[in-house]
RNA sequence: GGGGAUUUAGCUCAGCUGGCUAGAGCGUACGAUUCACAUUCGUAAGGUCACAGGUUCGAGCCCUGUAAUCCCCACCA
């Protein structure tokens, strides 16, 4: 039981996390299991806890954890240890993310470096290969998870694999299918080249680049392109209705340049008159707004694009090119043959994959598609009636305005890693009464027979935000006709900027499944950025890696130097300055603790040598915990640790009490209201400021044993969530603390006497005067030279002794009548530096800049006060307060200038 | 084109229902030092709250407008 000099996260940190682990305080299960004899859905059990439950948003399986997820952690560990403190049986639920899309890239690339393609395996040999690669790599993130505290209940963790998970989604999947929901469409999907799969539209990057406009001769009309190439898959040229320039000619056909083809001329509104000549071609197969016009008016679509990027159903002399290179020999042959007319440089935003940075290709395919609109319809109702609270507000309404604009949801992709689609095709053609798809859950078959009849598998796999749209059922394991107290999820706490691709899609599919919202608030987090505010990334060489910063400073510190300075939804800088803020505060409330633990075993031995028993010191008990007086008490005190009961024998006492109490009500509601930065700010102050500063180094002289102990486990409790080792450290390395911090009740209201609390702030007040005057004085070291001495002044002379402390001067006396020295600034207190005159007169121009200071306080009340108006209409207290302040900063006044008038 | 934010000290940010004599951390300056902590203690300097109007007894906060910065969605032949 002893403290080192300063405190070394390094030494505590696995350890702790260990013993936690080992308990299994983490499980909510172990000790509470949920009763309802009477079917209502609410917990039967007389005194049954209140239920809080979170889930994890899945990490990478195969990655390790980045900032983002620093700040995840340190947001979601300190709600769930909150409300474990506060008594509510809490689960934290953990995750790993197969993340469909992101590992198959880094798997990709893996088989490339080692001259492999994906196109020599098979894909179920491909499933499998990726298994094993993210079984390999899956414990690394878990342990990161554990470094950083994440008190999670590691036996429940989800993997977006698993077996319950993949029922689930083939559930809802079946569900859809019967409700009509799910439809197979040949549409124009965001294509890449290079990893042969399809996007969403949400995952979909758009960046601003410089092209080409050419302009090419159809016959005596000219349209304009940024795509040449495309030009084969013309099938129409459409004009606005309105436009008169084309009247005559609509209805009438062109000749493709390049093609003995003839297209139509049409009028669509999608042509604008105002761009260019009015005339655009229309090439439906490869232009996501010409798909829709030749919807409108039955066009053919000829797909001229191939999968992987080369040219088909085109002449031949561009059969099989790449499309740049037919790009330039179309370019060529229009100019040789003089239908290039035009070309100038123009800026548009172009698709791009947002993993390789390939241009996307709009390409025409089959997938299979979710008809959104009862979908998004459901959810905009319940979200317009308030059922989720978000945080920041704002997102509810963007969330909102989100779906309603929203299309519908193409879940097809065409890459092995993730779940197969349970769907499928028809191979026997004789068997024309079946239907050409089935559904059927036996997606390790690549071939089954139903009714006589072959199918053959589609080979596609969902969207990842498919199945993890189904996060809060699978992780509570929600089920039909189950009572489960834990869901819908007290919170959802996640990056803001998967606020559509995520929790939009949580929200639908919670309603579909559930019928209930899956959560009942919402925190988004922004952006971490760099200390000037720039995104982080590897190409900037900006990138903070959250492990670093673990490893150099402390878990705890890393968490405190998180969360300060950052508020819901919004993209906030960090750098490690914040991070050595939160080491400094660790250290300090280690050694803090290590000065109580000294007084503590000092008393201890001072009891066993002596017969005096009870008051650590001499006086008269103000306030007695076990005897409560009647105000500043709120709470009855609750069982903790060995220590809860105290007598409170001076002014300081009362006063921390007080601001002990202030600042857990201070953090309580900042917890509710998700101020995360607010919580952390106030322990901050409190602890360092208050109970260090002022506190303990008024302890220095009383030494009130029961006290120090119960003010030092309700910071140790208070300041758990958002710093769990340090805390949890010195709670195991104090004498006479039970159990883990982790576990211990949120500590109750302190009990005190309000008016001696008042009137420590005096005591303040003073001491601060005498540390700003004697700064103030020439010369250094002033504190050792100086006295004070006090004129007719209870309040000083029975708190000689603290001030003497805090100030450091050698005495205070009674000064008997006779003034001398500096009077200080003090407007109701009699109180001078016994200082030479010599000094004195030195001090006077400092004298004369404070009247001033004080006199334009006072004119600024003064004002105030001669508005009728405010004296009027302002609240009563409000102007008694001008009134008492126009008072005291009188008296002040002319206490200074008499005192300059004897300088 | 549609939507959402931001602008407060040198830097990064608080400031919630208008009561503010505008706060914090870091940084800066000056001073201290065996006695829990130099990862320390004390003191101080530093602000036209983006700008212009308005409402109000009173505006950093509410209203109108302007400017700058950023994000998302759609479009860009």
């Amino acid at each position: 039981m002893t403290f080192a000099k300063s405190y070394e996260p390094g030494e505590f940190e696995s350890d702790i996390y260990a013993a936690w682990e080992a308990s299994d305080i983490f499980d909510p299960k172990l000790t509470t299991k949920p009763v309802d004899d009477d079917g209502d859905g609410i917990d039967d059990r007389d005194g049954a806890k209140d239920t809080y439950s979170i889930v994890m948003p899945p990490p990478n399986a195969n990655g390790n954890l980045h900032i983002g997820h620093g700040l995840t952690i340190a947001l979601e560990d300190s709600l769930t240890r909150y409300h474990r403190l506060r008594g509510d049986s809490t689960w934290y639920i953990p995750g790993a993310d197969h993340a469909g899309f992101e590992t198959w890239v880094v798997y990709e690339k893996n088989l490339e470096k080692h001259g492999h393609s994906r196109f020599e395996f098979g894909r179920d040999e491909l499933y499998t290969r990726v298994w094993d690669f993210v079984a390999e790599q899956r414990g690394n993130m878990e342990l990161q998870l554990r470094a950083l505290g994440a008190s999670c209940a590691w036996d429940d963790l989800t993997f977006t694999l698993d077996e319950n998970v993949v029922d689930r989604v083939y559930t809802t999947f079946e569900k859809m299918w019967k409700d009509g929901m799910i439809y197979r469409g040949e549409k124009l999907v965001n294509y890449c080249p290079k990893h042969r799969t399809a996007f969403a539209d949400i995952e979909v990057e758009h960046k601003d680049e410089s092209g080409t406009l050419w302009d090419i001769a159809y016959d005596d009309i000219i349209v304009s392109t940024t795509r040449p190439e495309t030009l084969f898959g013309d099938t129409a040229v459409a004009v606005n209705p309105e436009d008169e320039r084309y009247k005559d000619r609509v209805g009438t056909t062109v000749h493709l340049p390049l093609t003995d083809r003839e297209i139509p001329i049409i009028t669509d509104e999608h042509a604008d008159p105002e761009y260019g000549t009015g005339a655009v071609k229309i090439t439906p197969a490869h232009d996501f707004d010409d798909f829709e016009v030749g919807e409108r008016h039955n066009l053919e679509r000829i797909q001229v694009i191939a999968e992987d990027g080369t040219m088909i159903n085109v002449p031949e002399p561009y059969l099989g090119l790449t499309t740049a290179e037919c790009r330039k020999k179309v370019l060529k042959d229009l100019k040789d043959q003089g239908y290039l007319v035009g070309e100038k440089k123009i800026t548009h935003s172009v698709a791009h994959c947002y993993k390789c940075g390939t241009v996307l290709e709009p390409m025409l395919k089959e997938q299979w598609f979710i008809d959104v609109e009862r979908l998004a319809n459901t959810a905009i109702e319940h979200l317009e009636f308030g059922k989720i609270k978000f945080h920041p507000e704002n997102k509810q309404k963007v969330l909102i305005n989100y779906l309603k604009g929203l299309k519908d949801w193409n879940i097809s992709r065409q890459i092995p890693w993730g779940i197969a689609i349970p769907m499928f095709r028809k191979i026997d053609d004789t068997a024309t009464d079946e239907p050409d798809w089935i559904f059927d859950r036996r997606t390790h078959l690549k071939v089954i027979e139903k009714a006589g009849v072959k199918y053959q598998r589609d080979e596609d796999t969902f969207d990842t935000w498919f199945s993890s749209s189904h996060w809060p059922i699978v992780c509570t394991n929600w089920d039909e006709g189950n009572i489960n107290p834990y869901y819908p999820l007290n919170v959802m706490e996640t990056g803001a900027d998967i606020l559509f691709a995520w929790v939009a899609r949580m929200i639908m599919m919670g309603l579909y499944v559930t019928g209930e919202v899956p959560f009942k608030e919402v925190y988004l987090h922004g952006l971490v950025l760099d200390e000037h505010g720039q995104k982080m990334s590897k190409s900037k060489g900006n990138v903070i890696n959250p492990m670093d910063l673990v490893t150099r400073f402390g878990s705890d510190a890393f968490r405190l130097g998180i969360l300060r300075g950052r508020s819901a939804g919004m993209n906030q800088a960090f750098s490690e300055n914040s991070v050595i803020s939160g080491r400094n505060l660790c250290n300090k409330l280690w050694n803090i603790s290590r000065l109580i633990q000294s007084i503590v075993d000092d008393k201890a031995k001072e009891f066993e040598g002596s017969s005096f028993e009870g008051d650590p010191e001499p006086g008269k008990a103000r306030s007695s915990a076990t005897t409560p007086v009647a105000t500043g008490v709120v709470d009855a005190p609750q069982e903790r640790g060995a220590s809860n009961s105290y007598d409170t024998f001076n002014m300081g006492e009362d006063w921390i009490c007080r601001e002990l109490n202030d600042c857990l009500e201070q953090v309580e509601q900042a917890m509710s209201n998700y101020r995360f930065a607010e919580a952390v700010e106030t322990l901050y102050q409190t602890i360092w400021d208050k109970y260090a500063d002022w506190f303990l180094e008024s302890q220095k002289i009383y030494q009130n044993v029961p006290l120090l102990k119960t003010t030092l486990e309700t910071i140790l409790i208070a300041l758990h969530p958002f710093a769990p080792f340090v805390t949890e450290a010195i709670w195991q390395n104090l004498s006479w603390t039970d159990g883990f911090v982790a576990t211990a009740k949120w500590p109750a209201r302190l009990e005190f006497d309000p008016i001696s609390a008042e009137q420590f702030e005096n005591i303040r007040i003073i001491v601060s005067e005498v540390r700003t005057t004697l700064q103030a004085l020439p010369g250094t070291n002033n504190a050792k030279k100086y006295s004070l001495l006090f004129d007719n002044d209870s309040l000083i002379k029975d708190n000689q002794l603290i001030i003497r402390t805090l100030t450091k001067v050698p005495a205070i006396n009674s000064l008997d009548g006779v003034p001398r020295g500096l009077r200080l600034a003090l407007a109701n207190h009699e109180l001078y530096l016994d200082v030479p005159e010599n000094v004195v007169k030195e001090y006077k121009d400092n004298l004369t800049e404070r009247i001033l200071a004080v006199g334009r306080e006072l004119d600024n009340l003064n004002l105030r006060m001669s508005n009728p108006n405010y004296v009027e209409r302002a609240p009563a207290h409000l102007v008694k307060e001008t009134t008492d302040q126009i008072k005291e900063k009188e008296a002040l006044i002319s206490r200074l200038k008499a005192e300059l008038e004897i300088i």
